[in-house]
DNA sequence: CCCGCCCCATACGCTACCGTATGTCGATGC
DNA sequence: GCATCGACATACGGTAGCGTATGGGGCGGG
């Protein structure tokens, strides 16, 4: 009977208040994750919070570390591409990272790099994961035969695009977001050098 | 004698506090944007500050206001080229916007989109700005022979490149960034049919 | 010379947070 | 059945910030 206790003594660990912090992180930036909103949030009161944690930036430097793991994680697997398929897989991460398809991992992303502007630490994660990023991608690249400069000129515009687009307020600008998107996407990964391109996606 | 006052007999008004604003605004964002702060930083007090303001909202609207007009004024005067040389400006544009040129009107920038994720009324100036941004860029192309919609991708590209690549840390990655920033504008402003891509620059 | 107005200072109440100190309650061991 | 301890709740002091109410000083007009 102890997995289904009978009142929602849900006995809350860590990880939970990083769960719940990374969620009001993504709605509320970093300025708005205070302490006892997230205890509010979590129906118990700061005297919670302090026995899991020691102050505040405690919490804000495990917030950094689970999201700089969960990210390297997702990099890992998404530029995993079979052999002969990589320029699909190209395409695959611009498509994964346009905003309207994981919004909420955007908003964090783009929560975590405005906390990056003015702290140290969470700047230091950010470069962390950038450059582990334009890495993997740089190798999708190279795998599809692009040089070594030109790769790395092609996956910094990916990325940079990528979080940039996610910034913007285009809807009275064009009429075909679909297709801007997929023009994009080409003039991102389409090596000159290779015909392959329309029939990878 | 007037323009000469003995004391720091300042007489401050409305603009004077819009632009002392908008550099707390640029180093601490939105979030950091007090009144009794920034009165601090004008050495007077908040009385002042609520003789010119009724309250810190209509501050922040000010604020909005006055950033939307310097960027209109700013884009218009960016992308008037002198027919012929419209590839040039172009790639000036890009240069213009490169994070080190100007890092504070980028970070003003910054600090204005992250403001706009979550207040209707800086999304709303945001999206008059980026219209603005977008179809003026986009007549550049034109005048360079692009296309309608390569036109329209291309210059969506560019602004999500310079905006994005202003968020991202990558001091470890490149060697040459120089080389690579080079590289990338002309993935962006190379049109296919243009040889004359090279000598603009 | 003094009146009034513009511009600012001072003082106040209120709320939202942070961090700490201490009380409490249920589960567990024995 | 009782002591213990983990996981909270409660209470407190302190700061920062918003907005208001009111006081005051300089200065131009009459």
């Amino acid at each position: 009977m102890e997995n289904t206790p009978k009142k929602t003594r849900v006995q809350l660990d860590r990880q939970s208040w990083v769960t719940a912090a990374v969620e009001v992180l993504a709605e509320e930036g970093i300025a708005g994750l205070r302490v006892e909103v997230l205890a509010k949030r979590l129906k118990v009161t700061k005297g919670s919070f302090y026995w899991h944690f020691q102050d505040r930036r405690d919490l804000l430097l495990a917030i950094l570390h689970h999201w700089k793991d969960g990210r390297i994680r997702d990099i890992i697997k998404q530029t995993r591409a079979q052999p002969g398929k990589e320029l699909a897989q190209i395409y695959h991460v611009i498509d994964v990272y346009s905003a309207s398809r994981s919004r909420r991992g955007m908003m964090i992303e783009l929560a975590v790099r405005d906390w990056a502007r003015r702290d140290a630490e969470a700047a230091a994660i950010v470069a962390e994961v950038d450059d582990v990023r334009l890495r993997c991608a740089r190798d999708l690249f190279l795998a599809c035969g692009v040089p070594m400069e030109e790769a790395s000129s092609r996956c910094m515009l990916l990325y940079a695009y990528v979080f940039g687009v996610s910034l913007m307020i285009y809807e009275k600008f064009d009429s075909d977001v679909l297709r801007l998107k997929r023009d994009i996407a080409d003039l991102i990964a389409r090596s000159q050098s290779s015909a392959e391109a329309s029939g990878a996606r």
